[in-house]
DNA sequence: TTGAAAGCGCTAACAG
DNA sequence: CTGTTAGCGCTTTCAA
């Protein structure tokens, strides 16, 4: 019996060396179940095996395989896994939501599988291929805007209970994914509206040099929309795309002077901080005072605005929370409960450099 | 047979509705083997079958369940997901990091599972303890102080044939794991030697106000050796510990000053340049000159540093690299080939705050 | 070039 | 409270 031809096929096939249930329970006198039990609910094991097997799974060094658990579940839909796809982790705005989202989810036996799009929906859509072969119990993306194809994958996602979370968006015309987020447009707006309530004239919206950042360019509408319904002058310029938005802001700066080096604008709103401080910085070494000769609006409200003088006003915006909201609505779905969309509040900021 | 007990038996267990192979195969007349093989090598599959798979393929919408892929492959090791633990991927030196590592993973068949340890040695090891549930193929950790538990975890995983990278150390006493990253100390000794050969007395190293931040401190330690080592007098601060290192800076100037309100030291390297772009603003705020009265240097070469005047002098670090090449090193581990440690190039940048 | 059989490690379902 | 049996969806091995 020792050399049964299966017991030599099952050792041709082993994993390398590492414990499994059926180790454990054998090293506790008792069967693989019993082990799986106590795992998951120990109160329904007497407390004798309890002990034994408490014994035999540090004395084998026991790892749970989690593919095999969610192999074997799979009809109860848990992978406890979450996919995240983010335009870019390296941009403190999203890095903000990923640590939220990771902070939400700690405790939770619940693992983040990171994916980072570059703002491309057809990374994106590449991406979410890739993630969904692991069946994530629930699903994070960022923003309204998807393939054809990578809708309907999170369509088919949705159908089959699992639940799909759109961040940073709050849009009405959207797939019906719940939305953790605010509505952009409306930022804009306000943003166009703080602006002329200063009394600036002559408003320019300095949109992102990322062609993708829809979110921007939907500030950027709504800042327009609000100047044209308030009879304001505003243009919308796009910043150039360097690598550094600080230094492209800096480099904005000659789309806002006209032929004399004078100021062309009297109030530039920016898509983000960085572009913001990049302009400020750039105008008071050309020798303009903001905000009295140009005043400056960010978007995102990071550690440096605060600090500069003059301060720059912006608008803060609950980076992290929207991450932490998307986890905790995530694991309440999980928990059977129904989630609603989330609107979550901005504040506009007026430091002094508008 | 239609309603044999395996049928049923069978379709109680279901994951829920989504197509397998075996349907995949049904609709294209072969056995599931056939499709897998289509999948994984086509070549080894006949012309005619192949169009029939692929036509099967698209018409069930067939997404690969790689729970069950890696389980049945679980001797080969593949589950192709790289575990990757950070202590804060809102910290931007991180973010950029784990950037580099999506970005050299991208389009490598692997994922990223991503774990957030907030600095704390413990919750690495638990992290790390969940995170091994799921095989992956390589481990990502940062730094190279862990709890002995983590370091047994991470040991067995490399026994097995995983491999293991520290990254943003690089040191003699470590325990053998492949690390990726740069001497802290010897940093630290160049931005002493760098302040001393400006010319400035009476040093002070400000050291972050996150007690894990070992990296930090060891830069400190370096910092004062080189001191020392020159016979030139420094000592070492800490920051309060705020949750906006810029502020924390802004607020250890008072640390820096005399009983008079005049600079207690001629040179302060801080442990970041948040911490640095929070002590220049604040001296400029109280009328120090910089760097005449107080000299400033900073770490990690962050955007803003460079737009302030005078711009901040700071040490370049490789932080996108260092997550791109541990992206790069453990892909190479997996295709077989021996891994050594790289020592990544890092550049103090005299600007003129020094 | 294709297939049959067996098994990866775990858990659901049903007994006892 | 514990065990038996079957099966999750895939790939390995061996055979044709």
């Amino acid at each position: 019996m020792s050399t049964s031809p299966l017991r030599k096929t099952r050792s041709a096939r082993r994993g390398l060396g590492r414990a499994t249930l059926a180790d454990v329970a054998r090293a506790a006198g008792v069967t693989a179940i019993t082990v799986s039990r106590y795992l998951r609910e120990p109160q329904r094991v007497s407390l004798q095996t309890a002990q034994r097997i408490a014994q035999a799974l540090s004395a084998t060094g026991y790892v749970p395989n989690k593919q095999a658990g969610a192999l074997a579940s799979a009809g109860s839909g848990a992978s406890r896994m979450v996919a995240a796809l983010i335009p870019n982790i390296a941009n403190s705005i999203f890095a903000e939501t990923v640590q939220g989202l990771a902070d939400a989810l700690q405790g939770s036996g619940c693992e983040l599988l990171l994916g980072s799009t570059d703002y491309s929906v057809e990374r994106e859509e590449a991406q979410l291929r890739a993630l969904m072969g692991w069946f994530p119990s629930a699903i994070v993306v960022t923003g309204r805007r998807h393939t054809d194809a990578a809708r309907a994958l999170l369509q088919q996602a949705r159908a089959r209970g699992t639940p799909v979370i759109e961040i940073w968006d709050q849009h009405a015309a959207s797939d019906g994914f719940t939305q953790i987020g605010f509505d952009h447009a409306a930022v804009g707006r306000a943003m166009a509206a703080h602006l002329i309530e200063r009394g600036h004239h002559r408003l320019a919206y300095l949109d992102s040099g990322v062609a993708e950042d829809f979110r921007a360019h939907e500030r950027g509408e709504g800042f327009l929309a609000q100047a044209r319904h308030q009879r304001v002058a505003a243009r919308r310029l796009a910043a150039p795309r360097t690598g550094d938005a600080m230094q492209s802001g800096r480099e904005a700066l000659a789309l806002l002077l006209d032929a004399a080096g004078g100021p062309a604008f009297g109030a530039v709103a920016c898509a983000n901080d960085h572009l913001a401080c990049g302009v400020l910085l750039g105008a008071q070494a050309v020798g303009l005072v903001v905000p009295r000769e140009i005043a400056l609006l960010g978007f995102g409200d990071f550690a440096f605005g605060r600090q500069l003088e003059p301060a720059l006003s912006t608008v803060q915006v609950p980076r992290h929370e929207i991450g932490q909201a998307a986890g905790r609505a995530l694991l309440a779905a999980l928990d059977g409960q129904t989630v609603a969309d989330q609107r979550l509040p901005w504040t506009l900021l007026p430091r002094s450099s508008t």
